[in-house]
RNA sequence: GCCCCCAUCGUCUAGCGGCCUAGGACACCGCCCUUUCACGGCGAAGGCACCGGUUCAAAUCCGGUUGGGGGUACCA
């Protein structure tokens, strides 16, 4: 059994896409079920849009995700080059192969004149396919052209007759009439540059590759690219259609739709275990129960056979549901390398980090780990462990600081916690508790303002790790402080 | 226009002729826990697009309709 070879075969014009992600995913997962090789490949022929700066963006996205390539650019390996713009004399050598097999030939029509003749196919209702013209042109012909100053491109001659059967491990049997489907396209363009249907058949080819497995937008080009396999006499690989990504609106995912690179799941704080393990929900499913599952998990019980057919649309809010879910199980060291990034973005914590601002920093997680959904969040949910002056949310303290006898219960609890040995909730709560019966309120009535007073809103964790992360001292120049605040705004 | 693909709760899906009164997850709603927000627990609501066949029996097979997606480039 000869062993499996797969590739993602991306074009740099840009992030990677969440789409493109998944397919590289599936790829990868296949490759490694089936302890394959899993080739990068980058298809840079469209010199116009392809960047190098767009390939590295890739590369790091695909490192984020953890999908490593066996062969490829920085890699290397044995059938390269990866990058098709340093492969275009083999393409130039299989044109002139189908050239000589009569396969191919040379096409002077302009683009002006094709257009022309697509827009009276349309009109008259006909099947919109190149009509053939060049097809036997004469050598004068061919000179009196290019004495035009026209430069032909090469055309691939597809069957006249018949039909082409694309055998999909996903879809099935697939059937496409030779005569109204698969017309004479291009595969060298006039700037020397092969086309995606040609170069894509002849690299696969050439890498050995066994499985294609891609979007279900290139089903309806796998005729066009059987028929150049077996014009060159090259095997067909096994092909295998995944189904498209689509926005909540149903049509194709794209950045109208919000964040869909692969860049941007990563800044705003995604974790990539979670990012893989929702992207592979996405036109997937294992049984009825799962949908945690580890990567190991993932290669174990990958099958291109569970591939769903139907399009799936992409739910951001089970996406964060699912990092969170991740977040959770993350240990704290690692939660906290992690968070870091985002903290010293925000200047709460600097470069240098001392083993007691390091054990600040861990404690504060360990409290806001069920909290966060994006990494990011963390910003904003620790802002008060780490400034002296945040901010008060206005409808809160209007809310909660403008009651009756909010005046007396902080000052009450200024006193506590002045006379207090620790700030944990068993030395507290019993002196709390006596605040209760002094001012006929319940736990939550002077729970609150305190809470909004240390922190300058409504939500945070408990109130006893609050007040004990911040410290006797924080905490009575926090009472003040707002003492001094609510003074003010009754000035006013 | 022509061709191809697809069709189960709002979303992702399980289901591959009888185990289905259609299961799970997210979201939504309610309750519990509770000092807020989360987490966690419990519960509710919610779907086989439609019409014909085949069969003793169809979400599952076949045909059509409708709907959605893709392709039809000197883009990939």
């Amino acid at each position: 059994m000869s062993s499996v070879r797969v590739r993602f075969a991306p074009s740099p014009t840009g992030d990677l896409h969440v789409g493109g992600a998944r397919t590289a995913l599936f790829n990868w997962l296949f490759a490694r079920r089936h302890s394959g090789v899993f080739v990068l490949r980058i298809e840079d022929t469209d010199a116009a849009r392809s960047t190098d700066a767009a390939t590295q963006v890739i590369l790091d996205a695909l490192e984020y995700l953890g999908l490593d390539w066996d062969e490829g650019p920085i890699k290397g390996g044995a059938y390269g080059p990866y990058y098709q713009s340093q492969r275009l004399d083999l393409y130039a050598e299989y044109a002139t192969k189908l050239m000589e097999s009569g396969r191919a030939y040379e096409c002077y029509c302009t683009p002006d004149e094709l257009d022309q003749r697509r827009q009276e196919q349309i009109k008259q209702g006909q099947n919109i396919r190149y009509d053939g013209r060049c097809k036997h042109l004469t050598e004068e012909e061919k000179r009196a052209f290019k004495d035009e100053g026209r430069v032909p491109v090469i055309r691939f001659k597809s069957l006249e007759a018949g039909e082409t059967y694309v055998e999909d491990l996903v879809r099935g049997t697939v059937k496409f009439d030779n005569i109204t489907q698969v017309d004479d396209f291009v595969i060298f363009k006039s700037d020397g540059m092969p086309t995606y249907n040609f170069a894509v058949v002849v690299d696969d080819a050439l890498m050995k590759i066994t499985h294609v497995i891609r979007g279900d937008d290139h089903l309806s080009n796998t005729p066009k690219q059987i028929q150049i396999y077996e014009a060159l006499g090259f095997p067909t690989p096994k092909f295998a259609h995944i189904p498209m990504i689509l926005g909540p609106d149903k049509s194709l995912l794209s950045k109208r739709h919000g964040a869909t690179s692969v860049t941007q799941f990563y800044d705003e704080g995604y974790l990539a275990s979670a990012m893989v393990n929702y992207l592979s929900l996405l036109g997937w499913g294992y049984d009825d129960s799962q949908t945690i599952f580890s990567i190991p998990e993932l290669i174990e019980k990958f099958s291109l056979e569970r591939v769903s057919k139907n399009p799936a649309v992409f739910d951001i809010q089970k996406l964060e549901w699912m990092n969170g879910v991740y977040i959770r199980e993350l240990p704290l060291e690692e939660l906290f390398e992690v968070a870091l990034p985002f903290w010293r973005k925000a200047g709460f914590l600097s470069e240098e980090i001392s083993p007691e601002m390091k054990e600040y920093a861990l404690r504060i997680l360990r409290e806001l780990q069920s909290r966060l959904k994006l990494v990011a969040d963390v910003v904003d949910l620790s802002r008060y462990f780490f400034v002296d002056d945040y901010p008060y949310l206005e409808e809160i303290v209007e809310k909660i600081l403008t009651k009756p006898q909010t005046e007396e219960i902080l000052t009450y609890v200024y006193d506590v916690v002045k006379d207090a040995q620790a700030l944990d909730e068993a030395t507290l709560k019993p002196q709390f508790q006596v605040a209760l019966e002094k001012f006929g309120i319940k736990m939550g009535d002077l729970i609150q303002p305190i809470r909004v007073a240390v922190t300058g809103t409504n939500v945070s964790p408990g109130i006893y790790d609050v007040l004990e992360l911040l410290g006797k001292e924080r905490v009575l120049a926090r009472i003040e402080r707002t003492q001094a605040m609510l003074k003010e705004r009754e000035l006013m």
